[in-house]
DNA sequence: CTAAACACTGTTTTT
DNA sequence: CAGTGTTTAG
């Protein structure tokens, strides 16, 4: 009915109403960072319910599941008890996996292996090809067999290409590996998209099918989709052209695993009658953040260009904090976090600290607690990788996939139960030589001569526990969980441990419960299977709790898609962001996916937005220089403000020099060149304040240790540090200003 | 077969 | 410096 809909519309931008109701066709949404982009997709997916497409013929497909969930209950808001699909590419990919499970000969209940998994086969594999692994690395070869994947490119086909050593190698691994994983009944994540996009490309039929099933598809995120998701969305895209997609090529963050800009720079060309509509008004960041942030995406070559604008209050200048020390650094941007909330500007919730590498958050985390300030670092994972977590899950995954020999190996003996790495050894060879997973061979054990006693009776035990268990398939998960931590003995053995670690292991494997619980309620039928799909599935914002009042430490790619009043970038140095490993690409693109990486951190920002940075950095042990990061040059000085915030003397002093890069003493260390990744062997005569300039390598006398050689001078101002070699008396370390020497002239 | 000591190694980002 | 994998002693 025409005007039913209309207001979902009544609020809506001309250019926002375009991207809602232009239904048929292929569409390309170009969304600017805090355009309102997922509301325009909310209310499209309303919109076409109401102009009658049924639900069931639409997709929707998001970067996270979180985000699929949010959008899911938005659209339920607009339009109750819809049935639409709203998927990630790889939960939509395990979905198509399963329900065909018979056209790809597979068990519907295979299991998914994450990276770890992975390249446990990958090494097993070099193993099964007689490859010495020390040359080459698991992770490395994994990485490379995925890399292959998402490109969709076969073993036979990667054969062909390999043309040096390196991929000659992993040309006889790949196959082995693929091999691997079908007689354990599992999928790696590479596979739930690279399966269905060469059935999509190889099977009309199947093709046709899902093409009709979803007429309506809808991609968020579309600059970060690979080459496996390319193609299973175009496959579902022939007769049934409908294909919007929503993407802002300057948020293009994950080339590194595949994704590739192209995808979404040439929609045009790929879908040759395709609406273009663009979404540039800005209704996130004040001026400044804004006016910031499009400056620094302008120092990026290959782009469209784009302005991005606001209505928005001007509001202050991005402000660059420079500290002594990344201690420092933890310390007082939790310290200032804590006094804006005591001044009641605002709530915890409301702040924001993204980081580069999650090395990071370790510091913040004891800032946190000395401050006793509430945070959650948004790692989801974390949870599900602790060892005691993964042990639970290995035995849920063998009920679930008899034939998952991986989780076989990692239960059968946790608890112990008597089976060692040479019983283990026996069976394995057994079951390759009767082609049977290592349950089925411990159908046999007592006919493996090898497998006697101890052994032998454990594994009977294990095999008869995990049966029983399987009886319990039907059961809720949590009550799977329950039985599984009861009657395999995990739990009396943490129980009866003298570790007291084991009592934390114990609370954690009992948290497993509340999860699979919570889960139920979210999921009433689902199965054991479904809950451990979800595990692996989920990425570190799926556990980022919005509802609780804390400040929110995350990566800066998990912040992708967030919004804060408040945000904290920190670290922003040179090596760290942009990452030195980016810095050895030669064509320059990865550091402009860094600079990427930094916008789409600065445009998270709704009001205020702080860059901070140290002059020392403690790394692998280590304390280095750091260099501010160049890309903090390419801000607008009009936009910014600097503050040096020094506890040199002793007390805490800030003032704002070196604003505007006039010529003070800490603009200097700017110019240093210092390498970052290195350790400073120089005397960096820079550092005036020190009454004592020593420098590597030179010798001297100590009053007690007699006479030495200076290997190492590190630190700042009282915190200097250096390191003697004394002929007598080994390696001393010193603080420089504290230490009595004489110089030994040469 | 297990546990504990040991050396070694290697650090971006994530589905 | 930590986490992992390997060697060694019980």
């Amino acid at each position: 009915m025409e005007g039913t809909g209309q207001e979902l519309l009544a609020d809506l931008t001309p250019a926002q109403q375009a991207a809602v109701t232009q239904i048929d066709g292929p569409l390309l949404i170009l969304a600017a960072a805090g355009s309102g982009k997922t509301r325009v997709i909310t209310r499209r997916v309303a919109w076409l319910l109401q102009q009658g497409v049924r639900a069931s013929n639409i997709l929707a497909i998001t970067f996270t599941n979180k985000s699929a969930g949010e959008m899911r209950q938005r659209v339920d808001a607009l339009v109750p008890g819809n049935r639409v699909m709203i998927r990630t590419f790889h939960s939509l990919g395990a979905n198509i996996l399963r329900q065909y499970a018979d056209r790809f000969e597979l068990d519907r209940n295979f299991t998914i292996y994450d990276t770890d998994d992975r390249n446990k086969i990958v090494k097993s594999s070099l193993e099964a090809a007689g490859l010495d692994n020390s040359q080459f690395t698991p992770d490395r070869v994994g990485g490379t067999i995925s890399k292959a994947k998402n490109q969709l490119i076969t073993p036979v086909q990667y054969a062909k290409d390999a043309e040096d050593y390196y991929t000659q190698t992993v040309a006889k691994v790949y196959p082995i590996y693929q091999k691997k994983l079908r007689e354990s009944n599992a999928m790696d994540f590479d596979d739930l998209l690279y399966l269905p996009a060469l059935a999509l490309r190889t099977n009309e039929e199947l093709r046709a099918d899902l093409d009709a099933r979803f007429r309506y598809i809808l991609i968020d995120e579309y600059q970060d989709t690979n080459q496996s998701q390319y193609e299973i969305a175009r496959k579902l895209s022939v007769d049934y052209r409908n294909l919007c997609v929503v993407g802002d090529p300057d948020q293009s963050i994950y080339g590194w695993r595949g994704a590739n800009i192209k995808n979404i720079l040439d929609f045009e060309r790929d879908f040759p009658d395709t609406r273009v509509v663009m979404l540039d008004k800005n209704y996130r960041s004040t001026k400044m953040i804004l006016h910031a942030a499009g400056s620094l995406i302008e120092h990026n070559t290959q782009r469209k260009k784009k302005a991005l604008i606001t209505d928005n209050d001007t509001g202050i200048p991005v402000q660059i904090l420079t500290f002594d020390t990344g201690l420092d650094e933890a310390d007082q941007v939790v310290s200032r976090i804590k006094q804006a909330v005591a001044a009641k500007k605002h709530k915890y919730r409301d702040t924001a600290i993204f980081v580069r590498i999650n090395a990071l958050t370790r510091t913040l985390e004891s800032a946190f607690v000395k401050y006793s300030v509430p945070f959650q670092i948004v790692k989801g994972l974390a949870f599900f990788e602790r060892k005691e977590n993964k042990d639970v899950l290995a035995y849920l995954r063998l009920l679930v996939n008899p034939r998952d020999d991986l989780s076989f190996m990692r239960s059968v003996n946790e608890p112990a139960r008597g089976v060692g790495k040479t019983s283990l050894e026996h069976l394995r060879s057994f079951a390759e030589s009767h082609e049977l997973c290592l349950s089925d061979a411990c159908e046999h054990v007592t006919s493996i001569s090898a497998i006697k006693g101890k052994a032998a009776t454990g594994l009977k035990a294990f095999l008869k526990l995990i049966k029983e268990l399987r009886g319990l398939l039907e059961h809720a998960p949590e009550e799977i969980i329950k039985a599984v931590i009861e009657q395999t003995g995990y739990k009396e053995m943490l129980k009866s441990s003298n570790d007291p670690d084991d009592q934390d292991r114990l609370a954690n494997v009992e948290e497993l419960v509340t999860a699979a619980r919570q889960f139920s309620v979210e999921n009433p039928a689902a199965s054991l299977g479904d809950f451990l799909e979800q595990i692996t599935l989920a990425s570190d914002v799926d556990a980022w709790d919005d509802q609780q009042d804390c400040v929110s430490v995350m990566t800066l790619h998990s912040s992708k898609g967030l919004e804060f009043p408040i945000v904290y970038v920190m670290a922003v140095e040179e090596g760290i962001l942009p990452h030195e490993r980016s810095l050895r690409d030669t064509k320059g693109d990865e550091k402009e996916e860094e600079r990427r990486l930094l916008f789409v951190g600065m445009t998270r920002a709704m009001k205020e937005l702080n860059l901070t940075h140290a002059r020392l950095r403690d790394f692998r042990g280590q304390t280095l220089y750091a260099i501010p990061s160049g890309f903090l040059n390419e801000l607008p000085e009009d936009a910014i403000e600097h503050h040096v915030v020094s506890r040199h003397a002793g007390r805490t002093i800030a003032h704002d020099t070196w604003r505007g890069g006039n010529d003070h003493a800490d603009h200097a260390w700017e110019e240093t060149g210092v390498n970052p990744s290195g350790p400073v062997v120089t005397s960096s005569a820079r550092t005036t304040t020190d009454k004592a300039d020593y420098f590597s390598g030179q010798i001297v006398q100590h009053d007690q240790y007699g006479i030495g050689q200076v290997t190492h001078i590190n630190g700042f101002g009282a915190l200097r540090k250096m390191k003697i070699r004394f002929v007598q008396h080994g390696e001393k370390t010193f603080i420089v200003d504290k230490v009595k020497l004489k110089a030994v002239p040469k």
